[in-house]
RNA sequence: GGCCCGAUGGCGGAGUGGUUACGCAGAGGACUGCAAAUCCUUGCACGCCGGUUCGAUUCCGGCUCGGGCCUCCA
């Protein structure tokens, strides 16, 4: 049995897809205009755990997740400006980073992942349906969506009318009905990205997008819609509005999912903005393994703040040797009731983490890890990567000196070896190495 | 200002109305030529003040501190 967390009634309850034959789930992707933080990675890994999950329990073929890519956005008009290119080249540029950064850490592609600009026919139809049931309007070139048609607007965020527009912090654009009034199509200037629509050359608002991508290829409702913390308001917010005006009342999602944030040493959130990111790509090139990083990611509850830093790194490490070491080369084992207990406690990573050290049998360690997209490798290629014949040529002559005990011979190949980082390991059946 | 969340040992982090996980690091021991790895043992905690209760880290209230959202943001 799974119990999630449902972020519209502030409970855990069990989690009943409405089809048990077509589970449908769908994640906030990536703004591709940028390399990927390791704050972005938390929801990739935390529901491509999810979706291992699902996919354990109703079936392989039973998951339909879609994890959107938005491919047009003013963030990504300005960066592709600023390298005198085509968004395209931008967008498909850290499209790219994204998979490669994401796979790094052992997520698996989800089987849909719809690009914004591929679905502006959707979107320019699905405001036409709003504007006809009169909840949008078109106003000085833009088409808004009129918060105050819809009376259950803002019931995600627990937030009233009132307490959005005391909080604005924003200019209201005098072209809007309402303070709270968002865009859905916004006009393009000549030179910018645009497609035609009835309401002149524009693009596309931000929320829309999901919106429309969710409708085309998961359903008027679905299942499970996830994201960060900081979507809740104003974009999931807006999307639940927009999905439910166009579908006749239809909700859009059974149950919110969102994980909590990282945050650096330093205490605030990791964001953009303030500067203190680290890259995904940038910790790979220091060395670390991704399969480290995920580790990391998950050794707190995904709902939980998770401060980053170069400890959690390292016990992370630690520990993930420490199981390689008992998975050894196992295989084919059953997965253990207690992980998959802990995982469908609203995903409660730390405690299936913790459950994996329990297990004895190194095959159903192996296979329970594997639920979690941990301990996927071979232990040998975890601890020494390539084969190195110099190495192994090395170890060779310290067994050769340990032979004649020539202790201080072999003690100063193994003190050569370790100042470059290779460990060794005298066992019963001979000397093996491996890399710190 | 409004709304929301968190506070557990040296570190990470579960969980529970009463006997308090687990991991990392540390200490002691076994093993080893010495190490490493492994195994055994072990020390260390539930922010503060009230309340409810036979009993609270766990429930309730207040406080303090930290964080998030209210603008693009995972």
């Amino acid at each position: 049995m799974i119990r999630l967390h449902d972020t519209m009634r502030r409970e855990k309850r069990p989690f009943a897809p409405a089809d048990p034959k077509r589970v449908t789930m769908y994640v906030c992707g990536p703004t591709v205009y940028n390399r990927a933080h390791i704050g972005n990675a938390r929801p990739a890994v935390v529901f491509d755990v999810l979706a291992q999950l699902l996919r354990h329990v109703y079936g392989e073929d039973s998951l339909v997740f879609a994890r959107n890519v938005t491919d047009v956005d003013d963030k990504i008009i300005e960066a592709a400006r600023d390298e005198g290119v085509e968004p395209a080249v931008v967008t498909e540029r850290y499209e790219r980073f994204y998979d490669e950064d994401m796979g790094a850490l052992g997520v698996r592609k989800p089987p849909l992942t719809p690009r914004a600009t591929e679905h502006v026919a959707e979107m320019i139809a699905m405001i036409a349906r709003l504007i006809e049931t009169g909840n949008a309007y078109e106003a000085g070139g833009h088409v808004l969506f009129h918060v105050p048609s819809d009376p259950d607007y803002g019931a995600l965020g627990r937030r009233d009318r009132e307490a959005m527009v005391a909080g604005a912090r924003v200019e209201v654009a005098s072209y809007k009905k309402d303070p709270a009034d968002f865009v859905l199509w916004k006009p393009s200037e000549p030179h910018v990205i645009g497609w035609d629509g009835p309401w002149g050359r524009g693009r596309p608002g931000w929320h829309i997008e999901c919106s429309a991508m969710i409708e085309r290829h998961l359903g008027e409702t679905i299942d499970i819609h996830g994201g960060g913390l900081d979507l809740i308001f104003p974009h999931h917010e807006n999307e639940i509005a927009q999905s439910r005006c166009a579908h006749k009342g239809a909700p859009l999602a059974r149950y919110w999912l969102h994980n909590g944030f990282l945050s650096m040493a330093g205490s605030e959130k990791m964001s953009k903005s303030l500067g203190n990111v680290v890259s995904v790509g940038e910790l790979l090139e220091e060395g670390h393994k991704g399969e480290t990083l995920r580790f990391a990611l998950l050794s707190a509850q995904y709902r939980q703040p998770l401060e980053w830093s170069s400890q959690l790194i390292a016990q992370s490490k630690a520990t993930l040797d420490r199981l390689y070491r008992a998975a050894g080369e196992a295989e084919g084992g059953e997965i253990d009731p207690g992980v998959l207990d802990a995982l469908g406690d609203d995903l409660n990573t730390p405690l299936a983490l913790s459950r994996l050290s329990a297990i004895g049998d190194a095959a159903s360690l192996k296979a329970s890890a594997a639920l979690l997209g941990l301990l996927c490798e071979s232990s040998a290629s975890w601890f020494r990567g390539p084969g190195d014949t110099r190495i192994d040529d090395l170890v060779a002559a310290r067994a050769e000196a340990k032979q004649r005990r020539d202790f201080g011979e072999a003690d100063r190949i193994r003190a050569e070896l370790q100042a470059e980082g290779v460990m060794l390991e005298d066992g019963p059946n001979g000397t093996i190495w491996r890399r710190a």
